[in-house]
DNA sequence: TTTAGGG
DNA sequence: CCCTAAA
């Protein structure tokens, strides 16, 4: 019967129906592992940590569909090339772990369809299925199907050592190898900033060298009084004039936001930040904003944070920039080093010199935007603050210069660095340097394969805190093909002066903390629209097919596994739209055409799986009622 | 975390 | 796409 449902209209591909959620529980665990984070990579690389964890989830259910006597199941299992179908979806990572995999992804046909030929009936499916009747056809259709879908056979890549490779090329820091290290080592020191924790994805090291949609940067930034750390106590006068103090620096590096996921790790942050502020000091109560003891940190904390919000702007925007508010504006700053003298403050004469100073100058680094077409100078606004304040978030080193020069020795004395307390303040300056590495892990892969250029290697090639680039092999796991495909049309650069800077924090702001409660820009940036491909489509049919309409984990797993940037509840949508857009005329589709022929398809599986749920609705039914009178 | 749906 | 109730 149900058999005859599937001659009806060609579909020999179906596999069984869903399993019950708790029997699949147990791959969630793998499903983690399979996400290794950044952590994991450090882990690995440090020792040799392959990961085999993931091997682990295995044992529990098998959720193997066998134990269903549906007359189709059993149908389904007949065919002999896919009995092991549904494993896959349940121990998928093992198949990671173990052995080699091929595993289907929309990045893997988009380029060279080849890989759905094997699958793509005619535009009228009916005739070619045969379904049960395992005839040579058939059965070669589904193996096809099984080999690329389902992982078995041949081995496509290691995701894992991918990975690691990736991870064991990634140069922290080129140019400033000591400053790589601090920002390893000491991460979790600052707690200015934060260390993120947030898991990402390794692909996130891959990061466009030289991305064309980079916005320049070149800041000039105020700091301002605020602005101080635990080791040095920044003295300034007062604060009108403090932003004439102030030099420039930029220094690159690269960013980009525009993914939620930038908004989540913000927003943990947040909070590790304040737990963090904790444990530097001996506080124990928990009520942060009373306590003297440590008033000052946190108020530097908070004044930083409030401070990062402030003056934004794109390089053009300063190259034009006149002494309206900065009397010393340096001068077409180069890039990379402009370091503008500040200033000179008379010390006291006593046994500890009170000297006031300055900060030489502050590094921003390039900030790499993705910008749709869409966008609003709101919304650029938005990002580009978001950029900012995600940098900054990642918490500020630093740099001490004598004589222009910069220390790196934390336990030398003043006198041994040559620092003498009466010229201390014309030979001391700081530079303050944002924590790079985090920001490296907000870099969600598929930005950064937005970003990347073709064919430019990912190796690192530029100079300064380049923090923000860890490269990756080109063979990444994250093919460009997912994102290709919207990808000219996604975003365009934008060096506009389209941000206007922001007046700098006053020196009230020492004393008084704004209150800042989180803004919508930090909150919650829209993820950038990133429509589907016909590709992708495609692929997502098929997998739909398969898997039927309410797994949508499984089908993100087995079908869009390499696109970071489909969610699950994303694929789902999607289906939705499709079904819709199957139902509707054809004048009232918009964006790229889907073919007529997957739409039918939609439907068709639509229709299959609807029934099919339905029909398993009316075979749990009565047997709950039956256990549950039975009890 | 996933699923399922409404917005 | 987002947001969320449910599971």
């Amino acid at each position: 019967m149900v058999l005859q449902k599937r001659l009806d209209y060609g579909f020999n591909g179906y596999e069984v129906p869903p399993t019950p959620r708790a029997t699949r529980s147990p791959r969630k665990s793998a499903f983690k592992k399979n996400q290794i984070s950044s952590f994991d990579l450090l882990a690995a690389v440090a020792g040799n940590l392959l990961l085999e964890s993931g091997g682990n989830s295995s044992s529990s259910s098998n959720n193997a569909i066998g134990d269903t006597n549906e007359e189709d199941q059993c149908a389904v299992k007949k065919e002999p090339h896919q009995p092991v179908v549904e494993e896959e979806t349940t121990n998928c990572d093992h198949i990671h772990d173990s052995i080699p995999e091929k595993r289907f992804f929309v990045s893997d046909i988009l380029p060279k369809a080849h890989a759905m030929e094997s699958f793509n009936r005619s535009p009228s499916p009916p005739k070619d299925f045969h379904f049960g009747s395992t005839s040579g056809l058939t059965s070669d259709s589904s193996e096809k199907l099984g080999a690329q879908e389902l992982g078995q056979g041949v081995c496509f890549r290691s995701e894992t050592n991918d990975k690691i490779s990736s991870m064991h090329g990634r140069p922290i820091n080129n140019c400033e190898p000591e400053l790589s290290r601090n920002v390893i080592a000491e991460e979790g020191k600052h707690h200015i900033g934060s260390s993120f924790k947030k898991p990402i994805p390794p692909s996130v090291n891959v990061i466009a060298e030289e991305g064309k949609h980079h916005i320049g940067s070149g800041f000039k930034k105020p700091i301002p009084p605020s602005v101080c750390s635990d080791d040095i106590d920044l003295l300034n006068g007062d604060g009108e004039n403090f932003s004439a103090r102030y030099a420039t620096k930029t220094f690159r590096s690269t960013l980009r936001i525009g993914d939620r996921r930038i908004k989540k790790v913000l927003a943990s942050n947040y909070c590790k930040v304040s737990s963090k502020q904790k444990e530097t000091t001996t506080v124990t109560n928990s009520d942060l904003d009373l306590k003297p003891s440590y008033y000052n940190k946190k108020h530097c904390l908070k004044s930083l944070r409030s401070e990062k919000r402030y003056p934004i702007k794109k390089r053009r925007y300063f190259d034009g920039y006149t002494a309206s508010q900065s009397e010393e504006t340096p001068r077409k700053a180069s890039a990379f080093q402009s370091t503008i003298a500040c200033q000179k403050q008379p010390a006291f004469q006593s046994r500890d010199s009170h000297v006031k100073l300055g900060i030489k100058s502050f590094k921003v680094p390039e900030l790499f935007i993705e910008i749709p077409k869409t966008a609003t100078i709101g919304s650029l606004k938005r990002t580009v603050l978001e950029a900012v304040t995600n940098i900054l978030e990642g918490g500020l080193r630093i740099g001490v210069l004598v004589h222009g020069k910069k220390v790196r020795d934390d336990n030398k004395m003043l006198l041994q660095s040559g620092i003498s307390l009466d010229t201390l303040s014309d030979t001391l300056g700081f530079c303050l340097e944002p924590n790079p590495p985090q920001s490296t892990k907000q870099l969600s892969p598929e930005d950064s394969d937005f970003l990347r250029p073709c064919n430019v290697p990912h190796t690192l090639t530029r100079c300064f805190p380049s923090q923000g680039k860890h490269d990756k092999p080109s063979n990444s796991v994250e093919s460009d093909l997912d994102s290709k495909p919207s990808a000219p049309n996604r975003a365009k650069p934008v060096y506009s002066r389209a941000l206007i800077p922001v007046a700098p924090l006053h020196a009230q702001a020492l004393n008084v903390v704004p209150p800042r409660k989180p803004k919508r820009s930090e909150v919650a940036q829209r993820r950038i629209r990133r429509p589907f491909s016909v590709a992708e489509v495609e692929v997502l049919v098929q997998a739909v097919e398969r898997l039927g309409t309410g797994r949508w984990r499984d089908v993100k797993l087995r079908a869009f596994d390499n696109a970071k940037h489909r969610t699950y509840v994303d694929l789902k949508d999607k289906w939705k739209t499709l079904v819709h857009t199957a139902r509707i005329s054809p004048q009232q589709r918009r964006g790229e055409p889907v073919p007529q022929e997957l739409l039918d398809r939609v439907l068709m599986a639509h229709a299959y799986w609807s029934q099919q749920q339905g029909k398993q609705q009316l075979l749990e039914g009565p047997q709950k009622l039956e256990t549950s009178l039975g009890l």
